[in-house]
DNA sequence: ATAAAAATAATAATCATTTCTATTATTGTG
DNA sequence: CACAATAATAGAAATGATTATTATTTTTAT
């Protein structure tokens, strides 16, 4: 089944790429909404599968019971703030291998990790104090 | 709302407490069933839920989709089999200080954070050789 | 221009989990 | 022990995220 080119997809990347805040797919369908009014919920999620699928974005869990998705592919950690639920890329320089960490009498074979942090954001943590 | 005695709760705190898988909600509702047999999903999840907040056991989410629990609450790791879905215990001797490494250069607080390995257990590896 | 194949919109289905409600079990007090 | 207050239950319906289905529309190679 080779690809096609369809409008809707590349709305649905190009809304991605510039975005920081992770979003879920329901965010991206309200998005991509404006400019195709009646694009289906459906197609923004088979269309985010595919580009997951394809490498082009990463399909992120946090946890909190939604996917959410990131333009940004390559290797970094993510900060989930409890208060009020936004998803922020953290920059930790020192990558620890803990992979390695972990596989020490273990049996099997480890390939990876998941790991998300989770606290209070800036902003809700400069609220809190008003 | 004080809390009242229920066999169903007991009966469901005692199958998990000799776990070491982690079994599903599902999975305890198959089970905790052959003691009662007309006890209902919902009542599992409600119980499972609520040990979970009184800290009696842990609710662990290793991106499968699915709710996992544990009656180990002591901080530990979890490893996911990609092949066959097990999860299972490691055991990290030495703990890293990630939070501190992903506090430098924020301006929120982190206050804990969710890690888990994923690869091929023993048993798959095993399996695949043959 | 056209036909094969892929993508879409709309909708129904699925799956884990939560909520609702009438009934049952637990428990503190007389 | 009886009994009333209230928490917990079973069963069923509801919810929310996601996936599957299908008839129609787009894309694309010839």
């Amino acid at each position: 089944m080779a690809l096609k080119y369809s409008r809707q997809r590349e709305a649905i990347k190009e809304f991605l790429s510039g975005r920081k805040d992770h979003p879920t797919a329901d965010a991206v369908y309200m998005e991509v909404r404006r400019e195709f009014p009646n694009i289906s919920l459906g197609t923004v999620y088979r269309n985010l599968t595919l580009l997951a699928d394809l490498g082009e974005i990463a399909r992120v869990n946090v946890g909190d019971g939604v996917d959410h998705f990131d333009p940004n592919t390559a290797l970094h950690y993510h900060f989930i703030c409890r208060a009020c639920g936004c998803v922020q890329d953290l920059d930790i320089d020192n990558i620890v291998n803990i992979n390695e960490m972990a596989s020490a009498g273990f049996d099997g074979e480890i390939g990876g990790n998941v790991t998300y942090f989770y606290g209070i954001c800036g902003k809700c943590k400069r609220k809190q104090l008003s």
